[in-house]
DNA sequence: TTGTACGCGTTATCAG
DNA sequence: CTGATAACGCGTACAA
């Protein structure tokens, strides 16, 4: 229970610099009302004895933290951790402090995590959704919160280009392929899962192709053992939903010496554009998604702006 | 500016009680000397209306906020990835609320963060070591955390088993191997670079093996690009000091189709041995470090126990 | 065993 | 333009 190091207050500054209380604060929250004289007296105390008021004091007073709570699904998801990595520089750049949570795909995690961060009175939140998220345990933070990978209504949302991502693929490949299969995951997931899928079906069903898709879990471990059921129907090129089933097709079709069949991923890792070099990626954005939602997030708080939806372009990378 | 939820304070929870602020604040704070029958009264209030105490409030009656800070290098490191997601259960076990910061091997970086986590008043510290981290920047903590992959004296430490892990591999393959060849990284990385390395040539030497090291980044590039300076010796084996080298490494030799050299790495993950079966890799313990660290800090913060290093034990898997 | 009164560091209000 | 002073929600001597 010792005091580390007797931390200057407020109090301290203001006798410093021979003014009172209220005047440090007032300078140090930029209040215009200062001369500028005294401003300058008491800025250089403060800067010179490296006073920063205490965080837990002026939350306690309503002010907010500085906060701002990340919550991802699971830490080592590479799409995430793109877009995180993008948004803390903006976050500091703004003297906010980033605190990243794990939600693991549970709502209830979420829960938790939400009233945490109320009592730590955080100023904002970005929430990756997951399928099984409801919009309703986000009211709290309606506005001063964003949404990626879900288009919630009345919210911030940053999503992605699902269905443009597929069509710019599938646009791609219908020059030159006519029998094109498709890997992806179960419909229960409704962005990677159900409209990506319907994405590649509408694209089959208005060009006249025969759909031949599979669907599992998001794993390269899936995408690896469903290869032979879409081979079967000796198609020329496959999609894959993502970079992870990605990889698991191309050791299948590398362990078969299967070369000639063209393999293009929805989302690019660096490690399998390395892996398997002669795989086409479409970039959903990951990195400016993160940009986006750290930007439109310090808008709301600052300006409260109303809510929109964003989507971010799509790119094909050949 | 809006009072969103009329938050109840321990005020409101004392009137409804019929005791006041002072005995609502002993219950919660589990002082013995309130009678039973009150305490269940008090109880009752608080679990009814689900009142927690402000967290920003006690932080500033230094108190403690309960908060954990986790420094880690970067966010997409999967070793460190592995390590955290096993700390965090932990930790939310005991009710502390873990907020994880990069520090981008940036020592600047790293005081910023560590000033930030005073001033919020945060009971502990996980920090990953690196490279030029100088443990003179941790002296505040010093009582309060607990360091990885770094063993700094008058510290609590979790080490990775460099030395043994290499050991182990280099003793497993000198039973058929007498041409061993060594990819790792430069010598200004202490462990990674430096004590992997060592151990490799030490075993060289008192084994009487020719060595044929090559060391370069911490990528998989660089693991590919150094392949081909190995195989100028044309080793039968090749040890790698991490597993991103490994993937270079491995592609190199698909892609030459090389099928007659053991591949060993340092460092075990998931896409490795999915990708490359026959790799032959040592697992370093993340995942246990991750957990010796979380129950170390606890221990430290609540019964104040000595420094003292732990080497996590690393295991080869053949 | 419980209640009173005070202080923590900050901001907001209101005189001056 | 500035300085007292009262809050904020909580913990804790001290008194009862």
């Amino acid at each position: 229970m010792n005091k580390p190091s007797p931390n200057l207050t407020i109090k301290d500054i203001a006798k410093l610099s021979g003014v009172s209380k209220s005047t440090v604060s007032r300078v140090i929250n930029h209040d215009p009302m200062v001369k500028e004289s005294t401003r300058n007296k008491v800025m250089a105390i403060v800067e010179q004895y490296q006073f920063t008021p205490s965080k837990s004091a002026r939350a306690m007073r309503g002010y907010g933290n500085k906060v701002i709570g990340i919550i991802v699904t699971r830490l080592d998801s590479i799409s995430e951790n793109h877009a995180v990595r993008n948004m803390l520089p903006v976050f500091y750049a703004n003297g906010y402090d980033p605190i990243i949570i794990e939600s693991q795909f549970s709502p209830q995690k979420v829960e938790e995590h939400l009233t945490m961060l109320k009592e730590k009175q955080a100023d904002g939140v970005v929430i990756f959704a997951f399928t099984g998220l409801n919009s309703s345990r986000l009211t709290f933070w309606q506005d001063k919160c964003v949404v990626i990978a879900r288009p919630f209504s009345e919210y911030t949302c940053i999503c992605y280009d699902d269905v443009g991502a597929v069509n710019k693929a599938l646009t791609y490949l219908y020059q030159k392929h006519k029998k094109i299969g498709y890997i992806g995951i179960t419909k229960q997931d409704q962005t990677t899962g159900e409209l990506r899928y319907q994405a590649y079906t509408n694209f089959c069903h208005t060009h006249k192709l025969k759909p031949n898709a599979v669907l599992g879990k998001l794993s390269y471990y899936s995408g690896y053992e469903l290869a032979e059921s879409v081979l079967v129907d000796s198609p020329t090129a496959i999609i894959c939903a993502t970079d992870s089933i990605a990889l698991g097709l191309n050791k299948f079709l590398s362990e078969k010496n299967i070369n000639n069949i063209v393999v293009i991923s929805i989302g690019s890792s660096e490690l399998l554009k390395f892996l398997f070099t002669k795989t086409i990626t479409v970039d959903l954005g990951f990195d400016k998604a993160g940009t986006y939602a750290a930007n439109e997030l310090l808008q709301i708080l600052q300006s409260g702006s109303k809510p929109k939806i964003i989507t971010v372009p799509s790119q094909i990378l050949i």
